[in-house]
RNA sequence: GUGCCCGUGGCGCAGCUGGAUAGCGCGAUAGACUCCGACUCUAUAGGUCGCAGGUUCGAAUCCUGUCGGGCAUACCA
């Protein structure tokens, strides 16, 4: 289709945006040039969507605040700027209200290029060319491989995962990875831990010591247990370390499958899963030590080296090699960092929990200490989870008696229910998941409350249908202006608004955006539906409910592709 | 102690670079299907935006202080 590259990254919302800018400076320079207005230099103005429909399609201060600078009364300015302002294409009229705000009025032509715009585009509706040539790394979740992954990685894997699609749908070229941690201090804990627990099954639970630090998980059982059953009693007598390194060899692969399978279910797929061993293996993490030392960004004090700032303000010294000669996560983390630079990508963005924030400025001033643009690495930082059955707060699985893991939580609801409940508030902020609530199926669902309005739609489309009635969009085109209903022009600006919802998630690393642009294009459907009738409407209205209908669903459906939430066409 | 995040009607939260009577969902109350899916919609009640100063034509939004909650402050990751 010739038409459907026209509208391809068309952002209704932000065009109108940019186009009232512009056209506010010519009115501005045009009264200049009238000597309306005094030539001064005026402060940066801004055109936004105001709160209150009745105040016009978009909004701007520029007559407050060059107030100032012109030494003139806001109203006086605005009404110089009205005369000047080019009100075509775009744009319907302008008007004065309040203390001196412009209040634009979009043209007719506007609304009906924004409902053919998400007709065209289709299922690309709402991608743009934003982050064009910029190449992105969202690293999440990185689960230790030494157990299940739990709650927090349930949400930092919606979030990562949904911001990663955000990311492309903004024209981001992409790449998802997964930090393995399969090696250091942790690698070593889990064989020990693993260890101890074969050789209990074997000799007696009492007769090993159990280390203090170990992990105490049931999972550490369950492997030590396979790994009896498949090679007996005989590994039992090999050294310590020779014990711990088989046991990690036969369940680390397992785990890792494990995880992998989770994610899968989850809806997850990696490009990358990156092995920390390989840093190891390779001298990276040796070499990034060395080239901090030359930098003089690094010392040895007692044995060990650590790692100076070469910022003042932080006071505190980090160790990058222990004393013991083992590398720290934070020597590793700063190779492997360095690595995704040299892997080409001109951003970074690591998804962590909260309680890492301590670490951000260090790795980002890491990087730079090593001569890397620190500044390209974001950090975005996610709060916990709490997770709530009738009011009362759940930490515990009901089956094992443990921590609560993804594949429980995945047992309880369902995968859509997930993946909407953990984008629905910005990643800074702590929420609360009602288990209740993610398996209810009426409004107070949120998720529920989406996907019904998607598939009210399609049974409209399905109804008409079967009584011989078509959305011909050519046809539907030409009658986009009897849509004059407040209800339609309320449903036509969300339809609008989309795109900008995508890149506004994507740029503010807040996925939840997203979320809050369906729940609002739900809710202004719904509205629409009861106001407004399609069957038994004359042609032309009927043609053009029904492409507003397709325009409806067509951001819902993308906006939940966005999700890898469904889009049911009958519930 | 220090650093970071948060504090908006009974509950859960929006409020994007400060803007025009502070919004939404749940819950409560009262309504709306002989009519395209009532898994919906409409209306009403409910808030001195933790508190106190300050900046501004204008502050939930910025600054300072203060109170309350969370997290961090390992030769853990």
């Amino acid at each position: 289709m010739g038409e459907q590259t026209a509208f391809l990254y068309y952002d209704p919302l932000q065009t109108a945006k940019d186009g009232a800018k512009q056209a506010v400076e010519q009115a501005l320079a045009a009264a200049v040039a009238a000597e309306e207005l005094p030539d001064a230099v005026s402060p940066a103005f801004i055109v936004e969507v105001p709160a209150d429909a009745t105040h016009g399609d978009l909004a701007s201060n520029a007559a407050l605040v060059s107030a100032k600078a012109f030494g003139m009364p806001p109203r006086k300015i605005a009404e110089a700027l009205v005369a000047h302002f080019p009100c075509a294409g775009n744009f319907a009229r302008v008007e004065i209200a309040g203390p001196g705000f412009l209040n634009i009025f979009l043209s007719e032509d506007w609304y009906a290029g924004a409902v053919q715009a998400a007709c065209e585009a289709g299922e690309h509706y709402g991608r743009t060319k934003t982050g064009e040539g910029e190449r992105v790394n969202v690293e999440f979740v990185s689960a230790n491989p030494t157990g299940p992954m739990h709650l927090g990685n349930a949400r930092g894997g919606a979030l990562g995962d949904t911001l990663a699609e955000a990311l492309s749908w903004a024209g981001y070229d992409v790449t998802r990875e997964f930090y393995t941690n399969d090696a250091g201090n942790q690698i070593n804990k889990f064989g020990k831990s693993l260890a101890a627990r074969y050789l209990q099954q074997v000799k007696g639970e009492d007769a090993v010591p159990f280390p203090e630090d170990g992990y105490q998980g049931g999972d550490i059982k369950v492997r030590a247990a396979e790994f009896r059953a498949k090679n007996g009693a005989a590994p039992a007598a090999l050294p310590g370390a020779e014990l711990e390194q088989a046991l990690v060899d036969y369940a680390l692969p397992l785990n890792i499958a494990a995880m992998k399978a989770d994610l899968e279910k989850y809806r997850i797929r990696y490009d990358v899963w990156f092995m920390e061993s390989a840093l190891h293996e390779s001298g990276a993490v040796q070499r990034a030590v060395e080239e901090l030392k030359q930098r003089g960004n690094a010392y040895e004090k007692e044995g060990a080296v650590w790692y100076k700032s070469p910022n003042p303000d932080e006071e505190k010294d980090e160790v990058l090699v222990r004393a013991n000669g083992v590398p720290t996560y934070f020597a590793a983390d700063i190779a492997y960092h360095a690595d995704k630079f040299a892997r080409g990508f001109t951003r970074l963005i690591d998804v962590w929990g909260a309680d890492h924030h301590g670490h951000v400025a260090r790795m980002k001033g890491a990087l730079s200490a090593m001569g890397l643009p620190g500044e390209k690495l974001d950090i975005v930082l996610m709060q916990f989870v709490k997770l709530v059955r009738e009011g009362e707060a759940v930490r515990m699985s009901k089956r094992t008696g443990e921590a609560v893991t993804l594949s429980d939580l995945l047992d309880e609801i369902p995968v859509d229910s997930a993946r909407f409940f953990f984008n629905m508030r910005e990643p800074g902020s702590q929420i609360e998941l009602d288990l209740g609530l993610a398996v209810a199926e009426d409004s107070a669902n949120p998720v529920y409350y989406v996907q019904y309005a998607h598939a009210r739609i399609c049974s409209i489309l399905r109804t008409l249908e079967g009584e011989g009635v078509r959305l011909e969009l050519a046809d539907a085109y030409k009658q986009l202006a009897l849509l004059q209903t407040p209800e339609e022009r309320e449903l036509i600006r969300l339809v609008a608004a989309f795109p900008t919802a995508v890149t506004s998630a994507a740029e503010g690393y807040d996925p939840a955006r997203i979320n809050q642009a369906l729940m609002a294009l739900a809710s202004g459907f719904h509205r629409f539906y009861t106001a407004c009738r399609i069957k038994g409407e004359a042609e032309g209205l009927q043609q053009a409910r029904l492409a507003l209908c397709m325009a409806a669903k067509t951001v819902i459906a993308n906006g939940l592709a966005m999700l890898k939430v469904s889009a049911p066409e009958k519930m």
